[in-house]
DNA sequence: CCTATTTATGTTATCGCTATCATCGAAAGG
DNA sequence: CCTTTCGATGATAGCGATAACATAAATAGG
């Protein structure tokens, strides 16, 4: 906190504060804190120790309200907590960063209602473009999204009708690239954790992934584990993997909505001292660090999250700065990386 | 993007906008959407009803112009991938969340540098409070901090000359607690992973506990293996144990800067078929949840992340709201959780 | 040397909202 | 019934910056 020297004024100086000192006008010394506006060497020497003798700092807000520029971009992420999610958003702050915008990140607890709070309390901070995991808003979310005027990105899926722009991958196509891979190697018998619930669309993909190739392949796609509402935890895969071995003993393959319920299962089937994948192999999704690191060492998908993030943040700034017409859609890549579990 | 029908002004709607389709003043929509202020029944309906007609949203840079409060909490973490950090996030947002204050989140990768100018584009929003992980600060960061006139938060650590208040615990006597409570179990030859860069304040503040505990217990303190800077992985653990063993292969149990390290380290001594903690026992620091689910499981300091923000972001909101005088210092808890890798 | 252009600075008018004070009618109190 | 209080609303004036236009001085061009 501030400490007063009794009589001064404790107030945070403004502009007017700083020009009176250095003896120009406030439009001047908005200039000099500026990048690139006509500023004499000496005037804006001037202004600089007027900043630093009193410790300006510019009150963007202030500046916003008049620019019409908020310099904020807003991402709506489910989880931070999640490091696939964390890394989307790693991917926004560095491809943001030369930009001079800032972001404004929320998440949801893979809730839409609390997306839809979470699109209001943006939008009223103006920001110049949003970023959305997932297609499922909604209704009133979406409505919000389209009358707000901004470019908005969807990531992390397919939606079949966009809002606007989108940055993603089909979750059901990359699981189903996993069983076929696996299929390829010889297993016959799958089974799939995951939840089902609505909540957690990307999950409910890769399920209908996992089942739709399957079938594709005449094999049967009825050994389905399903735990409660995400987040996903590790300690969920391990339940479940008990649950399927207690209902079908003789399943080859394990794979799981995400590489965190994989390892969990895999930790708790080396506990009760089978051997992965000798007596049943087991796959992840998502790449996260655990899989290349644990033993052994986890097949999975990789699926460029940071990646998703930075092309997010690029496509928006492109749209905001009308640089050039930025795609509608960005595909991108997924693919499997077979590793010691299978 | 918004679809302009021809004729009709794409302008998103301004309370004045909202004021005369409802037949009042700006001042009284204003009031209407504000919790607890005397606006009749009917007039707030057809607000209400006008501000759905027109897809308004209030403009807060705006009204924080005006009121001069910003509803913006700032914090500085070094990562938001690292789960310990991104959990006090949660706990922050949590607890900010009834108070209708936002959080502004910034990470800095563990770099003072970086620090300084996230404070400083921190400050330029006019935050309300600021949370920062940590004690050390560049000069120019900690005099802006001070000038703000903005109650300031640290966390994670327990500084020598705090800014303003404090939310945290020594991390050095964590590590000591740990280090005691496995020799009297009847380890002896203790050998520690984790950096020593100045960078990572914590990490070396948790090597220097282990030191100064070995040295108490007159055992000594010398098996130091240390990898680069953060932020740390779990791929530097499984490298840095295998350095630890080939310089003094009869290191009895390892302490590791973080879970994730003492992970890594864990299963690279699997790999290479040795028993935990039969042949050597593993520790970390943080208790992700990693160490409570890995096999065998990780004995393990836990720090109560998400109450450390939690608490940041309480002590901020009454400094804020001038509720009561809040304690200048809070400790957090700690405490040994002791599992089967050692 | 004079006009055309560029550079450096100032003036003014908002940006969209809310604090503050003012107003007016209705309910409450004696 | 008259004063007092309160509740509902409006009018006005900024908040602290910047856009836009204006002006004066400096430089260039012929």
């Amino acid at each position: 906190m501030t400490n007063i020297p009794d009589g001064k004024m404790p107030e945070t100086p403004t502009m007017s504060d700083v020009a009176r000192r250095a003896g120009v006008s406030a439009m001047t010394v908005s200039r000099a804190l500026k990048e690139g506006s006509h500023v004499s060497k000496e005037t804006r020497e001037r202004i600089m120790q007027a900043v630093n003798e009193l410790g300006y700092v510019l009150d963007q807000s202030a500046g916003s309200l008049s620019s019409r520029r908020t310099g904020f971009i807003a991402a709506i992420i489910p989880s931070i907590n999640n490091s696939n999610f964390s890394d989307t958003a790693r991917g926004i702050t560095d491809a943001l960063e030369e930009t001079g915008l800032q972001l404004l990140l929320g998440y949801t607890n893979y809730s839409v209602e609390r997306e839809e709070e979470l699109i209001e309390a943006m939008l009223r901070r103006r920001p110049e473009g949003i970023i959305l995991t997932g297609g499922s808003h909604t209704p009133k979310g979406r409505r919000m999204l389209e009358q707000a005027g901004i470019p908005v990105i969807e990531t992390w899926d397919r939606p079949s009708q966009p809002i606007d722009k989108v940055v993603g991958f089909s979750n059901g196509e990359a699981m189903e690239l996993l069983v076929e891979t696996l299929a390829a190697k010889g297993y016959r018998r799958f089974g799939y954790i995951g939840g089902t619930t609505a909540r957690d669309t990307r999950g409910s993909q890769r399920r209908a992934g996992f089942v739709c190739a399957l079938e594709r392949l005449n094999l049967p796609a009825d050994r389905l584990i399903s735990f409660g509402v995400p987040p996903i935890s590790m300690e969920q895969g391990a339940q479940a993997v008990v649950n399927m071995l207690e209902r079908w003993p003789d399943t080859q393959v394990v794979l799981c909505v995400s590489d965190l319920s994989a390892f969990g299962a895999l930790m708790e089937c080396q506990r009760r001292g089978m051997k992965v994948p000798e007596d049943i192999a087991i796959a992840g999704f998502g790449d996260y660090e655990i899989a290349a690191c644990c033993h052994p060492r986890m097949t999975t998908i990789n699926v460029d999250c940071y990646g998703i993030g930075r092309q997010a943040a690029l496509k928006l700034t492109q749209a905001i700065q009308g640089v050039g017409k930025p795609e509608a859609l960005t595909v991108t890549d997924f693919r499997v990386i077979e590793r010691e579990s299978t």
